[in-house]
DNA sequence: TCCTTTCTGGAACATTTATTCCGTAAAGAT
DNA sequence: ATCTTTACGGAATAAATGTTCCAGAAAGGA
């Protein structure tokens, strides 16, 4: 047998995943990678491939982990208006602490990447379509359980907290003021609820 | 008197708008500079200054035209309600289109750069921050007007209208759907209208 | 213990990047 | 027509970037 590798695969991923998302796929160098993982040029280059293979097997950790978290909370809740509620919330803190990346890692990716790389692209619209999907699923159950008005059908109430949730996340990116979010994730839980 | 320039500024700025917009600060070279602008690597320089330099340039001509039409479309406006609808179906066709540069210069530059470039950061705010203050100075006209329901405060729906469009942008930079459009505009509207 | 395999650190490489420099050309002022 | 000033085209440069290569070290199996 051969030398083990002196590292764990996903932790080097999920600190990948922080990287990219603080500063983009052009924004950081090879070298800082290296820096900021924590391993060889060679054991990077032979473990993940080329740069572009690293961020695309980030972007699908990010998936995994965050993306899946969020989805799961959604399928699990009884409460439909506050587990979305708590969604906003939970993005809301994150933007407001300076410290860690901002903003939506895959939205960062759309906007940085997609126009011109489609394989990026594939990833994030798969990520904004399985989020619609879970969105969909709740809101259809709150307006089973008449929690959620049925004035717009799910789909479109779907989309709708995923517009406000991805415009908050653009808001985030740089100087925010806790306010927005309050006022946005008031009016959009009211128009959740009232006909 | 010394030689007259052979361009205009003005024009060398708008497709500079338009290169970064479309691929972004990072996302496009020096060289892409000076072919897409189509005048001498030496003019570029003793014009507009280093990249940086000119990338804000073209920031600021983005938001006197682009931000600036939006604004005073918005303080012209009679139908509040039909303004704001008027300006999310112009987002929705450009990004519809595939030819020329898809979501918000603006959007994109603060995704790309607001963490880790203040001045550009400062610029993206401002801008933000002027269309926050039209949308409120418009809804504030319309709730007077009986147009907008007054359940809630204008400012805090001048956000929230923002956030959608800001969400949008970030939908539109990728694969986009039409039916997501018209969602969106379909429930922002019945939100501003409704109690 | 030795052998095979694979990891690791770092030097080395080719390419790209942003920027500067210089000789020449053009446009008015005198 | 000459002179001064500034624009222009393109070669040149220095630094950074992404990637590969190599020699040596480590970890088990025979």
């Amino acid at each position: 047998m051969a030398r083990a590798k002196e590292f764990q695969i996903d932790e080097v991923l999920d600190k990948a995943v922080n990287l990219f998302w603080n500063k983009g796929y052009n924004g950081i160098s090879a070298e800082e990678l290296v820096q900021g993982l924590g391993l060889s040029r060679s054991s990077l280059y032979d473990t993940f491939g080329d740069k572009h293979s690293l961020f695309i097997q980030a972007l699908k950790r990010y998936r995994e982990k965050i993306t899946g978290d969020v989805i799961a909370h959604l399928d699990r809740a009884e409460n439909i208006p506050e587990a979305i509620k708590e969604i906003f919330v939970w993005s809301q803190n994150s933007a407001l602490q300076a410290t860690g990346p901002r903003g939506c890692f895959m939205v960062n990716s759309r906007i940085e990447l997609a126009p011109h790389d489609s394989g990026i692209s594939d990833v994030v619209q798969e990520n904004w379509q399985a989020l619609e999907d879970a969105y969909q699923r709740a809101i259809k159950r709150g307006q089973e359980k008449g929690q959620i008005a049925k004035s717009h059908n799910p789909r479109a109430l779907a989309r709708f907290v995923l517009t406000n949730s991805w415009g908050l996340s653009a808001y985030g990116r740089g100087t925010a003021d806790k306010k927005v979010f309050d006022d946005i994730i008031k009016i959009v839980l009211s128009t959740l609820k009232s006909d």
